[in-house]
DNA sequence: CTTTGTTGACTTAACGGTCGCTAAAGTAAC
DNA sequence: GTTACTTTAGCGACCGTTAAGTCAACAAAG
């Protein structure tokens, strides 16, 4: 489960029929997806699906579950890694954020689907995703504090920031020049500037 | 239809049937809504409907007809009007985008059911939303070759300041604490710290 | 060894309900 | 009488979901 290293994107070892209805969710979007279209493009009739899951929710819900720990527990590993400097754990966070965005961007679409998650389940997901954001915001604001950072407001940097990040998906290209590791280097230079870290200080 | 300034932004005087419509397709979803939801909630039946909208999928194009066309011409409004520096510019522009997507946040939201457009109609607002980006993309390459601004790469730097920007309406509360002009100028100022313009200079 | 019972994986067939959409008739204003 | 618009009624298709049966694998009982 815990990948070796939060630079490291082995493929996506998931069962068959979340491999599939990952493929229709993200082509079709939640509410534009049948369940006989997760099931044919899985390889198995409709009841066999309902066998595996209780309904067409528990599906997108076993779906996001897999994403939102991933990216939670990359960038927790990518912050402890680093050296103790605000400005060493902020560009560690950021890459390991770009870096699952792209490597794993088919699963980053469906956070434009939480929305139609029961409340219940909708909770759980607003909650680590608010885990991600207090990780960010506290690096933010000790190079704030320690003028590392030029920022007007850590809690609004933090929110545009990660609005930045999540934007990615909706031009990245997987089949396009640009690599997952590129990416994150160019955004890692755009977010020092953002809190005001040029890239030339050390 | 042209609005008396860029800064000003009157309710929005939609037709009924669009009012609705907008309702419905913010909180479902485009697949998430039936036309009898719209229906109902525009206050006619569904071949009511069907008399003023050839389809569906047209009630969403007229909605979002609507919303494009307003961020690009508020957009080019605020260039225009700009002093000719590229941080006056800049600064309009941001103003301008950030007053549109949050006064105008229904509308907004719908950018995330653009995919389930038709094709033709998706290139008609990929091509509107390139427009978009080379204005911004314009003036971003003015500082950057005049030194006014410290970027690296004026494409991703517009690019990932345009996802920022989009990214709002996923927080942004109209019944919240935060005016859209408050959140005007702490994204110009977060903005100008991207392109590496701190407020400081004049 | 066979027989029998149990489980797990999956099938065929279909349930009631809702989907987007429309034909045809009606109404009110000009 | 024409135009603008609404109504009642319902089309066929598809929706998410389920009941009931099939079939291989395996274990305990004879």
């Amino acid at each position: 489960m815990a990948p070796a290293h939060w630079r490291h994107y082995p493929p996506l070892d998931l069962p068959p029929i979340l491999r599939g209805a990952l493929e229709v969710f993200t082509a079709r979007g939640y509410h534009g997806s049948s369940v006989r279209e997760l099931a044919t493009h899985a390889g198995v009739t409709v009841p066999g699906l309902y066998y595996h899951y209780p309904s067409k929710q528990a599906i997108l819900v076993a779906l996001l579950d897999a994403c939102v720990g991933e990216l939670l527990s990359r960038a927790g590993a990518a912050h402890d890694e680093a050296a103790p400097t605000p400005r060493a754990r902020f560009t560690n966070i950021v890459e390991s954020i770009v870096l699952t965005v792209t490597h794993r961007s088919a699963l980053t679409v469906l956070d434009s689907e939480l929305r139609y998650l029961e409340p219940e389940s909708r909770r759980h997901y607003a909650a680590a995703r608010k885990q991600l954001e207090n990780l960010l915001l506290g690096v933010v604001r000790a190079g704030h504090q320690s003028r590392t950072f030029d920022v007007s407001s850590p809690e609004d940097t933090t929110r545009a920031l990660l609005g930045m990040f999540q934007a990615i998906v909706t031009w990245y290209d997987p089949a396009g020049p640009l690599t997952p590791p590129e990416i994150a280097t160019r955004y890692r230079t755009i977010a020092l500037h953002t809190v005001g870290a040029t890239e030339a200080q050390r």
